[in-house]
DNA sequence: CTTCGTCCCGTGAACGTTCACGGAGACGCT
DNA sequence: AGCGTCTCCGTGAACGTTCACGGGACGAAG
């Protein structure tokens, strides 16, 4: 001894009693004396002892559950209103969440350093598939806005089909003509680092915008800078569009802002919408329209599969489970 | 068998091999071959089974360390940025945080229930110092903000004393006479929940503003909203403050935008200055001025002494672990 | 035919707790 | 004295995995 961790018995040796009394004094369990309480609580705290949560776990058959839950970015608020609502999902179920962002590091390796401590994942995957259920090592994989394609990866899909042709829809009854789109090039601080990809948003406003409109999209970084620097270029480049739409709402508020730097009048000139449905957009002079997510919703149904999953006795989920959650338009004054 | 959980013997059985075989397979170990590897796995997924996190960490002697994170609200920015910055700091180290929010209970509970999971807590408390202490079972608690003092707790405390003697000094430099206080009564939807305690920030301000603006003090929710409704109070029943301090910058967000609505300029009418350094108040019209907490330097003290504390051989650190981080006032448009 | 090496695979023994027992002593009552 | 009832405490046996070994089968080399 000396060298290595202090474990239960160190202090029951040092305190002269046996395992089962300092676990009882340690946890507060009765069958115990005052005094003794005393002794052992004592010498575990002169000896530094703190108990191993694994083996702790393991002996009391604690079914206690977490679940990871893997961000884009701890700085934009859409993300963490995600993860204030999942947790008020699952917390007054006892379970616990693991944060983890992307920004720190690429999908799989997050999963596979997840996988240790949590019994399910949800997340934000943009990497190969394939290897994300494999970095999982048979921990259940949830995924957010895109679709599952291979076994033991689920979904909450976000329809943005649906969602981008309604509010386009909108826009037009509004007045609006020529539209313009700020597209997400990443995360930030990855300026062409990984191979840009397009979008389901993108993919969505192409589909149904008109020819022209269709064309006049421009590439920023997600960040409030991003999005000013991208309204920059896209008016450079299309000076005559009247309606723009932005990747997310942090990026529209950028572009706001640069709108208001550059003296366009918004809505009068431009009308700008963004998508999240951030809390925060309305306190924007003028507030901000947006594509609202129902993160509450997106929360939930996360929760859900993984309960499900979870709860299943034997047999294995084949058919990857899916929910669905069609973004809604918001419309404040910006728009 | 059949009734309880699957094991690995339970796949080892079905696969006709034994644990280690199993083991070898599942971790992608060598010494396997592929034909077996691939029936070890298929075997493994057709019964559903899912390793025992706890017994693998366990028997592995893995050092994975986690570190549980209690917040005032996953809706505030400013709690959330800090976890940002947290992660970023931890992350490298191969640390894992689990997230909790005091909006989904007491301290003292949700220290309880983190303290199974994690090897340290660092958070915003509230409570009774002894019984968060106790509830942690032995797991360091490194306490933000307020000052520890008991042992076992620790703290990075943020010396709002210092920052708030600067930053109304540098208000009377500008022109500012007569002040008033937005504060906090706590937590968003406690509405009266709890007894309200006078937070460190408002008895700084009462102890350096001169004894006018001493008096004026009106306690709101912690929220945007909140904000709002603070200053209409604030403003009816003191009429002549040329200056407001808001206890942060959600709620100072919220005071600007009432002020707009009463037609009350900024800063001209009125200056605002919150506290925080959310980088959305510079997309604020006007840009909000806010006393700026540095929170890499409060996440990068916390993950220190969590350091410290853990890697520490035998000894307890007695004297308990105190750092301290100053507020310092960062100037925009609307002071 | 022996010897050595390589490739697979299996068997006890940990890892550090908690659980289910069982038991010693003190005390009161008949 | 005998018996029952508390209160307090200790001893094997789990919990489910990984680690350190050891060993058989097979082919190549001597």
């Amino acid at each position: 001894m000396g060298v290595g961790r202090i474990t239960i018995e160190d202090v029951a040796a040092a305190a002269g009693v046996s395992r089962q009394t300092v676990t009882r004094a340690m946890n507060g369990m009765p069958e115990i004396s005052a005094r003794t309480r005393e002794l052992v609580l004592r010498t575990a705290a002169e000896l530094g002892y703190r108990p191993s949560r694994f083996a702790s776990n393991l002996a009391a058959r604690r079914k206690s559950r977490s679940v990871g839950l893997v961000l884009g970015s701890l700085r934009n608020p859409y993300y963490t209103e995600l993860a204030a609502e999942l947790l008020d999902v699952v917390a007054p179920r006892g379970w616990h969440v693991l944060m983890a962002s992307r920004e720190q590091g690429d999908d799989v390796e997050l999963v596979a350093a997840l996988s240790g401590q949590a019994d399910a994942i949800v997340g934000y995957f943009t990497g190969d598939e394939t290897a994300l259920v494999t970095a999982a090592r048979g921990v259940p994989l949830i995924q957010v806005e895109r679709a599952a394609t291979v076994p033991g990866l689920h979904a909450v899909v976000l329809d943005f089909d649906a969602a981008i042709e309604a509010l386009l829809g909108e826009l037009r009854d509004r007045g609006a003509r020529r539209f313009g789109l700020i597209e997400s090039g990443g995360p930030p601080g990855e300026e062409g680092a990984g191979a840009y990809r397009p979008t389901r948003r993108r993919r969505a406003y192409e589909r149904f915008a008109d020819s022209d409109s269709a064309g006049r999209v421009v590439v920023a970084d997600e960040s409030i800078r991003g999005g000013a620097d991208g309204l920059a270029r896209l008016r450079a480049a299309h000076p005559g569009v009247d309606t723009v739409l932005v990747f997310n709402d942090l990026m529209a508020m950028g572009a706001m802002q640069q709108a208001q730097l550059d003296g366009v009048a918004v809505p009068g000139d431009l009308r700008v919408v963004g998508v999240d449905g951030l809390s925060l957009g309305a306190v924007m002079t003028p507030p901000l329209s947006t594509l609202s997510i129902d993160r509450r919703a997106v929360a939930t149904e996360a929760a859900d599969i993984v309960g499900t999953l979870l709860d299943r006795a034997e047999p294995p989920p084949h058919p990857p489970v899916v929910r669905t959650v069609t973004p809604r338009p918001l419309w404040r004054e910006s728009a």
